[in-house]
DNA sequence: GTATTAATATACCGATCGGTATATTTGCAT
DNA sequence: ATGCAAATATACCGATCGGTATATTAATAC
């Protein structure tokens, strides 16, 4: 054996993941990766085949990082309602300080990935797949255990909450601001309570 | 003088528009342009400083072309409400025949401009406040007319307004249906009927 | 028709891109 | 300690990038 290859990989990853969420996938290159890691490309092509498989992990990276602080505050909540403000409060606090630079690698890969990146759509698909079903699986439990209404459509109700929520968060990007989000958050509440028994 | 400048300067930014928006800046070359133009690079040059300006030149045609649009179909309507189905059913219509190719220049622009094109962003950043603008004058003036509720936060509706309709078309956008669509249509024309006296 | 000049085409620049072939280094088994 | 193989570093490849200097073309004034 030689050095520790998984390791160089996670290093490799990591630093990626910024790069590909802040620069995109095009304007992002390997040199800016052997600049943030301090390890030379063949190290990179040794760990993975080309830019592509590079981009692939650290997308799935980001998914899982989100993923997994989405995961935490939901499962702290214990209601159907408490879980989606859960979510909200996440993705408020996604803009102050963000657990990845460059916004929410989902919807950017999403942008980049529709046209372009054919090798990472489907990928992003599926992300943005798990995601919805888990709130209509969310929404679904609290009609059973009685905290949301009855007549509440769980598809529509989710669609509508991850459409607004991945708008807002772009939108407030790029103002560089909080204050749609303020609006925008106090609407999706109110929407929350309406749904709520 | 020579050739007509003005008419190349519009062949170049009518062709270069959809490079740009389909492929993003980054990934969109001067070459692309010159192959879909038949124009070759001088010409561009002569017309433009740099690369930075085709874009920016095409950023504005396009909203200019999502603008007038709206604009048309807006006017059209005669009421506050059936202003904003209006703008709901452009969108809708944007998926299956998009006026540009490559989905919302002001959305895909927002992703790819927030951190790493600071010459585009104060653009993206006006077109999105001209939009949103519109949209709280023409509920402001619905709760004057007497259309829609006087107890209606327009600024609050407004981004609420802006960030779903943005958030569901990049999502089925990635998706490639409208599935997603319909259901956040349907809980959008919900929403305006409550605002609706 | 011819000179003038604006507009476009051509040919080239250095830099950087993704990727690879090969040399070197490192860690482990013996 | 040494041989071996895996991992990383180095040096290089052709292609393409944005951009420019210069040659050519086309429209106008006379």
């Amino acid at each position: 054996m030689a050095r520790n290859s998984e390791l160089t990989k996670q290093l490799i990853i990591d630093k990626a993941l910024p790069i590909f969420n802040t620069k995109g996938y095009a304007a992002a290159s390997i040199s800016d990766i052997t600049s943030a890691t301090g390890i030379t490309k063949g190290a990179i092509y040794g760990n993975f085949k080309n830019k592509d498989e590079v981009a692939t992990a650290a997308f799935e990276k980001g998914v899982e990082i989100v993923a997994t602080e989405i995961g935490k505050r939901v499962r702290s909540a214990q209601t159907a309602p408490d879980k989606l403000r859960a979510i909200v409060e996440f993705y408020k606090e996604y803009i102050d300080k963000p657990p990845i630079p460059g916004g929410c690698p989902v919807l950017n890969s999403s942008i980049e990935a529709d046209d372009s990146l054919p090798f990472l759509r489907s990928k992003v698909i599926r992300s943005i797949a798990l995601l919805k079903d888990s709130i209509i699986k969310m929404v679904n439990r609290g009609i059973l255990e009685g905290q949301i209404k009855r007549d509440v459509d769980a598809e529509e109700f989710a669609n509508f909450f991850y459409s607004v929520i991945e708008g807002v968060t772009s939108l407030s990007r790029i103002e560089g601001d909080g204050r749609s989000f303020s609006f925008v958050k106090k609407f999706v509440l109110k929407q929350i309570d309406e749904i709520s028994v």
